[in-house]
DNA sequence: GAAAGGAGTGAACCATCATTCAGAACTTCC
DNA sequence: GGAAGTTCTGAATGATGGTTCACTCCTTTC
């Protein structure tokens, strides 16, 4: 046996297979995915099309891969909000806000996440971290109805309502390329965000 | 000339026009549009493949025609209901209602129509009727602070928020194939919908 | 330095469909 | 009936883009 991966060497290849993710989310931000070929994603990261295949099985997995990292980045930071001490409906506030306001830092990214047409691999990894943020929603919103500042509803439901409220609300200012007033629009999504789940007027 | 197309002839011609589209309605509600190749359309209408761009110029021509009649369908109704005499909030109400009961009923088609993965043109053809919705419930949500029945929102943006939630609560339902209580679904539906726009809690 | 084997290349391959087209079948009209 | 024109057919065509593979290049080990 005349080789044996040396350290360095797996540490090569593990950077090759990073930057070919960070590339090809770069890739799929600036043009979607369906106008993200294996050789666009290559040539974005400076590598041959049948390398792709050194690191994933197929176009699919690397494509589900993108997905899984900025989603769970994103969804992670949304846990970490709504799990921070304090109010629940304070909580639910802050989370709406920081959502809408990195998805609108990062617009192409943001709506090859929620909105842009996917192959069905990646529609099925949509459908898993939507799943995900409802549930996290969900739990904020019972809290609120524990400490009685949120009335008594379905919170499964409210959950959904809410995703698709956020979701439906920024699709259209992610497809303009400059909206004037960001804050204006965080300010209006976050106050119909509590009123969906019936937060008190203030 | 020996040739002049007669009445009749028109007739099958736009009959078999309108079975093409019918059928391929029937198969996208099916198979969803991604499965939706021109030969199958063509099998479930009994015509060759070659037929179809008798009738159509292309198959996204065919896909759009299929989309603008069933979803023009589906906001005309909720037109009608949302335009009927009677309190907004009221109407508002039997609109979410009949839309959902509608999307219930028909689940393959609702799918097709909200969420289902398509090819680029029937992607614009359905942001276009988002808008549309969006125009019709706003203008509802409009009225209903005109009444003082609901309170001061930016109309605009609790119309989008509508579309979203009541789209986004009715996606998983309509991919099981028999959800148990319909019923329920629909009343918390309502109600969720009513709590988004803040209608006063009965 | 040389053998052994993995990594990288990119042109060729292949599967999938939308689309076309030459001819068959049918309609109209004299 | 037959000429002229139209509709219909379905196999051939063509475009796209993921995947493979024979080959070159590089790394390891002795």
């Amino acid at each position: 046996m005349a080789y044996r991966k040396t350290p360095a060497e797996i540490a090569r290849l593990d950077a090759a297979r990073e930057r070919l993710v960070s590339c090809a989310t770069e890739v799929v931000a600036d043009v979607g995915w369906s106008q993200a070929s294996v050789s666009a994603v290559a040539d974005a990261a400076g590598i041959a099309a049948g390398s792709v295949y050194q690191h994933f099985p197929s176009k699919a997995a690397l494509a589900v891969e993108v997905f899984r990292r900025a989603a769970g980045r994103e969804l992670e930071v949304i846990g970490e909000v709504l799990h921070a001490p304090g109010e629940p409906v304070e909580r639910l506030s802050r989370a709406v806000e920081v959502f809408a306001r990195r998805a609108l830092e990062n617009r192409g990214l943001a709506y090859a996440l929620l909105a842009a047409p996917a192959e069905p691999a990646v529609g099925a990894e949509r459908l898993e971290f939507r799943r995900r943020y409802r549930a996290l929603w969900a739990e904020a919103v019972r809290e609120g109805m524990a400490t009685g500042r949120l009335p008594e509803q379905n919170a499964e439901i409210s959950a959904a309502a809410l995703t698709g409220a956020i979701g439906e609300v920024l699709v259209d200012p992610l497809g303009a390329p400059e909206e004037s007033a960001v804050g204006d629009l965080i300010a209006v999504l976050t106050t119909t965000a509590l009123r969906c789940v019936g937060a008190p007027r203030d």
